[in-house]
DNA sequence: CAACCTGATGTTGTCGACAATATAGCAAAG
DNA sequence: CTTTGCTATATTGTCGACAACATCAGGTTG
């Protein structure tokens, strides 16, 4: 018998995940256009796949395409960043309320029990691992909402695009401890069923993000 | 010169409008499965066609579609409308903290102007000009936001299944004048450029009518 | 009789070829 | 010299055919 959840992988699908994999950390440029045979020919499939694969992309913003003339990678930009990252202020804040009221004892525990192993590495390590961490506190927040659609727009979509910006502009460095403090204070509210707490602070968690990434972006503001 | 806005159509844009339609509409059944082969010949079209219009209403959650084995139409459930408009109070209610914010004067003026219109509607015809005027005017406060990334997933992404859930469950009804006068207090927020306000409402706004849809689904909870 | 295997059938996944469209370069008129 | 129109070229859009896979019916074996 065979896990029932797993899902036969395409050719499509693996072109898809590579392609995107490509385009995230920088290997085909920004803002650079995706020719359809110059894939098919790159990645040994046929032109029909990677049309699957760049409408896919298409649909996670990640590239944009005009009928008759073909697709482009979007180009980075401190508006596009401003936007992403209210979306998902939204959206994460909303997923942080109804993760307060939708998971599960033992999923709580898990998460303090991640704050905890992260704090560990955050002392020990640098900040590589933050950045993973960072990723999968949010990850494990997201799910615990337990709203398919939400779950579905932010991991599917909105978080490659968040990554992508993330890796272009080499970001990394300070904010390290003051984070780790407010997923702290978020994992707090959640354990109390605080969902209106837990909505507040991610959403403010987000924001001094996003001016974080925009001090880095435009330093000619300082 | 031709229009330099206006996007040529091509034969996928047009197999995507209608089918979403039909499935909006009810003339596609939710649930149901959507065959290739006989969708290509019911819009005489190829398969190649169909499957990118397949593969863009999965992009919005219309359909679902498992490798191998096929697409189907979302069904409704009780569980994906909660799912669904809690997204929407998410999105909605940022649309209109920068609608707030972002918005000229004179698009403000047309909003107040839309009001008294549709006023006037509500007290000479029924429900039906309700259900168009509400559209709309969700509609200029998602544009009025100037959030690309939030226009693109409300326009394009949510607000087909929102009216899908509304067309098929029969919605109409109640709620007329009061839903207008949540309006009113919306937009007196945004033009008092009070954002913080403006989401409030909106989010509250938009809860009374997904608890409003509620009730009529399950009416044994009365 | 139940469980499993096997083959037939219809579906989706993938491919290469053709048609339609946009773009660049060149030629000719003003 | 600039601008307009045309032609050549390359790209995308569309199509029909084949391959791979899932599903179901019938037969076989324990």
């Amino acid at each position: 018998m065979q896990n029932l959840t797993e899902q036969p992988i395409t050719a499509a699908d693996k072109t898809f995940f590579q392609l995107r994999k490509d385009i995230v950390e920088g290997v085909v440029l920004a803002g650079s256009k995706l020719s359809e045979t110059e894939l098919s020919t790159k990645y040994g499939v046929s032109r029909a796949v990677v049309r699957e694969a760049i409408n896919r992309l298409e649909a996670c913003h990640i590239v944009e395409r005009k009928a008759n003339v073909g697709a482009r990678v979007v180009s980075l930009s401190a508006e596009g960043l401003v936007d992403l990252y209210q979306v998902r202020e939204s959206l994460e804040g909303m997923a942080a309320r109804l993760a307060a009221q939708n998971m599960t004892d033992d999923e709580i525990a898990d998460l303090n029990g991640l704050l905890n192993v992260h704090s560990q590495d955050v002392k020990n390590h640098g900040s590589y691992y933050q950045e993973a961490g960072d990723v999968d506190f949010h990850y494990r927040i997201i799910l615990g909402s337990k709203n398919n659609h939400l779950i579905a727009m932010l991991v599917n979509g909105i978080y490659h695009l968040v990554r992508m910006y993330r890796v272009q502009l080499g970001m990394s460095g300070p904010r390290v401890s003051t984070a780790f403090d407010e997923h702290k204070h978020i994992v707090q509210a959640i354990s109390n069923r605080d969902g209106e707490l837990a909505e507040m602070l991610m959403r403010r968690h987000i924001l001094y993000s996003k001016n974080n990434i925009q001090r880095k972006l435009a330093p000619e503001q300082g």
